[in-house]
DNA sequence: TCCGGCCAACTGGTCTGGCCAGTCTACCTT
DNA sequence: AAGGTAGACTGGCCAGACCAGTTGGCCGGA
């Protein structure tokens, strides 16, 4: 046991724990998206800490998105929804988004078609199964975050049929950026069904060995979601009428 | 006119806009990943703000992972998420030197095209700084850890003028994997005058703005790197008396 | 000579207390 | 009754002090 010592001051930084013990009755529902908190001083003296500290830790979580200060009136909740449009613009992503699909383009295309030329029979297993999945959960009811998913899913089986680990691996961090940083865009109207053609595509072209075939499909593919992803973000007002 | 008394004080908060200074100081580069920032009091006083107002920024930007703070040490710029993401999946495997030279083909071949777009002046003048400081390098005597790292500024600056981020960090911990798993094939007789040719195609390509040609460049210059790189693999004895 | 401990000079962490600046409301003046 | 205004909220900002980890050099003893 060497665990004797244990630290007497617990660990972090002060306005660090402030700002955790507040996320906590955040998400514990203590607190309600739209509740306004204690005036600082007074929360600092509930706290048994000072302003300053306190100040960091209101900062601290309002620059992820988690309350909004608004000078003489106080400290307020923000809404999830406003969260999730906050890490667009907070990680400058209007900019970002022409990157990231610009790259996806340049490594889904050739991880087609090289899973067209080094297709085997599990792999071909693979993607089936991962496609009949996808068109699965694209029946009503539609639960979105399961098809979001299991689109990612059928692009990793894509990938993984390439046989290509660094692409795998570094399409996988991009999807992640992705699925993490913004909302899926095949709940725009008609979104679900054109992807839902193209992915055919890719899976035939790709079973039938098209190398140049699928490349196609694929480009397509990304090219298709881009184009929504730029209108989607053109008049994100619709989206906001969701639950979020 | 009414917009006689204009505010005199620029919009939004103190703290806030400290935090967009220093972000943009991050995305334009004069701080890259790693770097000190100098000591609060001192930023403090450079900025003409208090440190309270200060510490709130710092403490807004390392909330969105921007900006680390060890206590005792400093303040430091953290390296992007992706990029930790990507260099921690990348490196945590055995590189194979098919799937390496593939994946760098994927993304260099795009990358020398986009830079003949994109090209700006600032651009073109890192290009040529990189290329004359590798060429300067290839005079006898040479010190190849130098041409070896030279060599890999003028692919990065490659990638820079491409401007595309994603890319361009992907790329950066693909070419750490090759310089730390590999010994450089510019040392095998001949590879060092060829490589140099290449380069000079993609250089002027991209300065003339012909992105097809600087994609063409590009193509010829990995598979002429690959290439040789098999032809080590098979008679590595050579080779191994070197110091890698 | 070498090693250990100590100390000083960094660094960030926290606090106190004050004043400035928006926002709202209730009250007073017109 | 309508308007303006003063005050009491709210957060925004600052100065200065002291606490607390980190580091490296200095000094004394082995």
């Amino acid at each position: 046991m060497d665990n004797l010592w244990e630290p007497i001051q617990p660990p972090g930084s002060l306005a660090g724990r402030i700002a955790e013990r507040i996320e906590e009755l955040i998400t514990a529902e203590q607190l309600r998206p739209g509740d306004r908190l204690p005036p600082e001083r007074e929360l600092a003296t509930m706290l048994g800490v000072s302003r300053p500290s306190l100040r960091e830790a209101i900062r601290s979580l309002s620059a992820r998105g988690r309350l909004a200060v608004r000078h003489g009136q106080g400290v307020f909740v923000e809404e999830p929804a406003t969260t999730k449009r906050l890490t667009h613009s907070l990680t400058s992503y209007e900019h970002d988004l022409d990157e990231l699909f610009a790259m996806r383009e340049v490594l889904e295309v050739p991880a087609a078609g090289w899973a067209a030329k080094n297709r085997t029979d599990v792999g071909i297993e693979w993607l089936q199964d991962a496609y009949d999945k996808l068109i699965e959960a694209t029946r009503d009811p539609v639960d979105w975050d399961e098809v979001q998913r299991l689109d990612a899913a059928f692009h990793e089986a894509v990938v993984r049929v390439a046989g290509n680990r660094f692409l795998m691996r570094t399409l996988g961090v991009l999807n992640e950026i992705m699925v993490t940083g913004m909302e899926t865009t095949l709940r725009l109207p008609g979104r679900l069904e054109k992807s839902a053609g193209e992915h055919t595509r890719i899976l035939e072209a790709i079973k039938a060995g098209d190398s140049r075939a699928a490349r196609s499909a694929a480009r397509a593919h990304i090219r298709g979601a881009y184009a929504a992803a730029r209108r989607h973000m053109d008049s994100p007002v619709a989206a906001e009428a969701g639950e979020m």
